[in-house]
Order: C-alpha cells, then structure tokens, then sequence
DNA sequence: CTCTTACTGATAATGATTTTCATTCTTAAT
DNA sequence: ATTAAGAATGAAAATCATTATCAGTAAGAG
C-alpha cells in the first residue's frame, strides 16, 4: 500500500498501540485528512479526498476506522440533520476542544463557535452534577446546537 | 376510512385549517397516538400502534404527516443516534414545552429532565442574541442533550 | 351535490451505513 | 530476517430508514 510518509510515530500512535489496534496505511490517511481539514467531513467527504491520491482505500475501511476514531475519542461524530454523520478531530491544531456549532437549516452550513463557552460549560457541568444526583445518570457527553438561519439565508427570504 | 371518534373539533383542527391543510382520518390517529404517549415514538411506533386498529394507514402516510406536524411545529423531531427519528408533541398535556434529554449511549433510554431548566434558557437566550450580533446568524431552535449512562446500565459495567 | 385537488397507500427507489468473507498486511515472536 | 496468528481490508451484497411515484380516494368550498 506504501502510504506511510515517512516511519516517524505520529502523536496518535501511542492511543493505537494503548488499545491494541494495529497503524495501517488507511487509518494514516483518514487521520491526515482530519488533521488537515477544519470542515465536518462526512464519511463519503474523506473517501473522495483519499481517492484521488491511494485509489485502493474502500469506503468500508472509511467507515469502520471512522467508528473506531470515535470509540476511542479521537474524533466527535455529529448529526446536522442532513442524512449523513460527519466527523471531526477532537482537538484542533491548538488543542481547541469545545465548541458548538450553529446549523443553518435553509443551507446547511455549519458555523463553529466558541465564544461565550465559559458560562455555558460552567453551566452544563453544574447540570451534570444535579443531573446524577437526581436521575443517577452518569453523563459523559453533551451536545448543544443551534438551529436556524445564517447570514445568507436571511437576506434570501 | 371512519376513524373519527366523533366529530367535534380537536384543539389542532384550528391551526390545520389556517395553513390550508385538510382534516383526515390518519392525520387524526396520528396525533391521537402521540397526545396519548409519552414516549419518544418512532415512525414505526406509531404505525404498529395505529396498525392493530385500522390497518388501512400505510407507513408513507406516517412519515408524511409526522413531517407535515414538525413543519408547522405541532411535533418535535428527534434524533437520538439509533438511526431513525423520534416525535413528541411540543405541549405535553399541561403545556409543558420546554425540557431537555438525557440518552443512555448503553441501552438507549430516553430520560425527560425539566429541572434546572430555567438558568439552561436563560443563558442560552442571552447567547443567542450574542450569535446574532457576532455572526448575523438568528436561532429559531436550541438543542441540548447529554450522553451517558443511565442508572441501571452503570451497575452492570 | 359537485368539483377541485389535497391526500392516501402500494410499490419501487434511494442512499447511507453494515455485514460477509476471502485475502492481505501488521506485528510479536522466533 | 522469517514466520505465524489474527487484525484489518475491500468488493460485493445486504440492511433499513426514509422518499419518490403515481393512480385512485375523499375533504370541503361553493
Ligand atoms: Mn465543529
Ligand atoms: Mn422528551
Ligand atoms: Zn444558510
Ligand atoms: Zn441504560
């Protein structure tokens, strides 16, 4: 397959080896393309951009290394609505974890934000805390989006 | 078809005619269905439901009109991450409108939460007039759920 | 009651994701 | 470096929720 760009161990080979998964060619090519993506990337979105240079990677193999990125929380799988999961690495080029997203519902565009999080997060964490308190529902994850229409849209309407 | 269980006028008959839509039987069991549960019903819910008593309402007709209610926003539409949407009438029996989900990843289990709802809208009302201002982009709908593990799946593991 | 056309349901189509299975490749052990 | 075990892969077929088609039906305005 020879995609390898060199033998150098990328900063996620120590989680790979840690879980017991084996560093193959595609799964190089599927994080390379995260990391160098600041979009959300459907699974068919990350197949085309290796295409085009190592025509033998499957869509299968997409797929499952996609599953297995998440199980292991490398990467956030997001719903938008639109039929297809999209994906993105956890941490950004600065290490950038949390932010939300404002989906426009008229184009589909998904504007990132992170701005006004600190409260929100503060907010959400005490949530948590009363939440397993009351439910005894022991949350790991949450998601908040925002629904409506972008700058665009708006003038269209 | 002869499903109506009398003929005086529902409490949605109002807004159905204001936007020009007619009054049918399988419109009528469908919102019979879900005023009667609170559940998070799926499409499919819904038809096995309606199906035992009139097996004439074919599962196209479900999907459409579940489409048709969150259109005019009589329904919500959720996408808990099983693969297929779920609905719920916005106003709960006592005009409850507003909670949020809590959504075991292990077994799926959808938790309704109102509690500490009211500081949750008002931080998010005060962040999306900052959306707007920021980025030009006006929410009409906010969705907050959290992942994890429910009460009975957190002794099992 | 009649007429227009919105609504319906059977059927087929779609399209994202999963499953299957024979083959290939990674990697730990020799 | 060689080898052997089994993890990972890709082509193809299968799933399965949702949507599109289209000819027939019925709501409801006049
Ligand atoms: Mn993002
Ligand atoms: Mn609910
Ligand atoms: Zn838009
Ligand atoms: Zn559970």
């Amino acid at each position: 397959m020879q995609i390898r760009n060199g033998l150098r161990p990328m900063w996620w080979h120590g989680r790979f080896r840690g879980c017991g998964y084996r560093i193959t060619a595609p799964r190089e090519a599927i994080l390379d393309v995260l990391s160098k993506s600041d979009k959300h990337l459907s699974a068919e979105d990350i197949y085309i951009k290796i295409h085009t240079h190592y025509p033998v990677i499957g869509l299968t193999t997409i797929y499952r290394t996609l599953d297995l990125l998440t199980n292991i929380g490398l990467i956030f799988k997001f719903d938008f609505g639109d039929g297809r999961a999209r994906y993105e690495l956890v941490k950004g080029p600065k290490g950038k974890t949390h932010h939300h997203h404002l989906i426009c519902t008229n184009c589909n565009r998904i504007i990132d934000y992170t701005d006004f999080i600190d409260e929100e997060i503060k907010l959400l964490e005490q949530t948590e805390k009363k939440l397993l308190k009351k439910y005894n529902f022991k949350s790991t994850n949450k998601l908040i989006q925002f629904y409506g229409l972008c700058e665009k849209c708006q003038k269209m309407s």
